[in-house]
DNA sequence: TGCGGCCATTCTGCATACAGTGCACAAAAC
DNA sequence: GTTTTGTGCACTGTATGCAGAATGGCCGCA
């Protein structure tokens, strides 16, 4: 048989998951559209949602929105608040302080277990991505960096190969997006982040974990020391 | 007036805060009944959850059930899968040394916070804790044992004084619950479970913050051997 | 006898309808 | 003038109805 469903597939011929026809649910769509929405500020802290009208907004009704609301909910983004609905999570400097303070901690292993762990190709691909953050960086281009720093950032988590970390890393990441966006931070500072992002990468490339680790956390550390000088 | 609502209450009266009818919301209940259905083996792994039943025995419409089952997705209990439904996550012996690897860290992490900003009290509560503990394991009462034990980790995390870190915490000790409920540890490790646990109330007693973190760390390794090997 | 296609059943996904709660504004009483 | 109570409105919480998709069984055919 020559049938797609052989097991035998033809070499050069792409994984089957690639033909997959991407069927989100209008659940999964929403809560997208949502988690960006709040990370992006078209929602704003402290906001009440209003859900006939947001679904409106979204051309959706109210209950794929609830249900996207009770997804946000749990991940910190919203708040629910007994016979008055959601609303927008306000982060306060400890909040901010405390999530930063886990997201560390997450980092700082993923760094160790990628080390351990990960592929040369996988490697490559992450130092590839710090390349681009090296030219963002010298174009001067803030949001382009911003997004290649978060990828980086992502891609090391990835390498862990622990799904329960991503999770979790995926989830402070997007409460941290919503508060990065705030703060434009100064040359030295922005400098200063740069070369460290230089030894992370140069860590990962010769498997050092411990020494990745410790980049990772005196990454996060300025990082929080912007945020603070921000608010 | 001598209302109830006077604001100078009467000498010997009950603060009106006792006398509020807890009020959870629907949806709230139906999280927590689902969560202990999980974790507490009711509801087996794998297992697809047929919404109109469930919502039958649990005396509630489809809607909020819905609306929990999203959000234990989110909690990584149960699995939703597109026009089928929600579905019991079934844990392999990866997904729970991952899982296990984070909550290592976090009470890592959550342990030297609590050596550094607990109170007295606050570490009095937990050491009152371990005694319990002790009284637990010279019966032999494994139950109780175990969850005074949980008790104590929990508490621990409690004392680092950062919600984002006790909520990921919750997340992953109620992952891990559905788990550690089948292993019953032979005697030699159960001892051994129990001195770590002195070295960590000492630890905590004397503020020994990467001490506690190094116990805590063996602790969670010992912890997954024994659930490798009941599996 | 084995395989493929068709049909019915079942269950999810989404929308809508209804009920109940809280809040704001206003009016009245002290 | 201040406080309090009543009433209307707006919005959430819950239930139900309807359409579409997937699965499993059954029958026909090779």
């Amino acid at each position: 048989m020559t049938s797609i469903a052989s097991t035998e597939p033809q070499a050069g011929a792409a994984p089957l998951e690639n033909f997959a026809i991407p069927r989100q649910s209008l659940h999964g769509q929403v809560v997208t559209r949502l988690r960006d929405m709040v990370t992006e500020g078209h929602l704003a802290p402290g906001q009440r949602i209003n859900e006939v009208a947001l679904g409106q907004a979204l051309g959706v009704s109210r209950t794929p929105l609830r249900e996207a609301l009770k997804t946000l909910a749990g991940e910190g983004l919203v708040e629910l608040v007994p016979t008055r609905g959601a609303v927008v999570r306000s982060f306060s400097l400890k909040d901010i302080a405390d999530s930063m303070e886990v997201l560390k901690a997450l980092e700082q292993l993923a760094g160790r277990r990628a080390c351990a762990v990960a592929t040369e190709a996988e490697i490559a691909h992450v130092l590839a991505l710090h390349e681009e953050l090296r030219e963002r960086y010298a174009a001067g281009d803030r949001l382009p960096y911003f997004k290649t720093n978060q990828a980086i950032h992502s891609a090391i988590v990835t390498l862990a190969d622990n799904p329960t970390l991503l999770r979790m890393h995926e989830i402070l990441q997007a409460q941290m997006k919503r508060i990065r966006f705030i703060g434009h931070e100064g040359v030295e500072k922005w400098a200063a982040a740069m070369a460290e992002h230089e030894e992370m990468a140069a860590a990962l490339a010769r498997r050092d974990g411990e020494a990745l680790a410790e980049v990772i956390g005196r990454h996060h550390d300025l990082g929080l020391e912007r945020i603070r000088e921000a608010y």
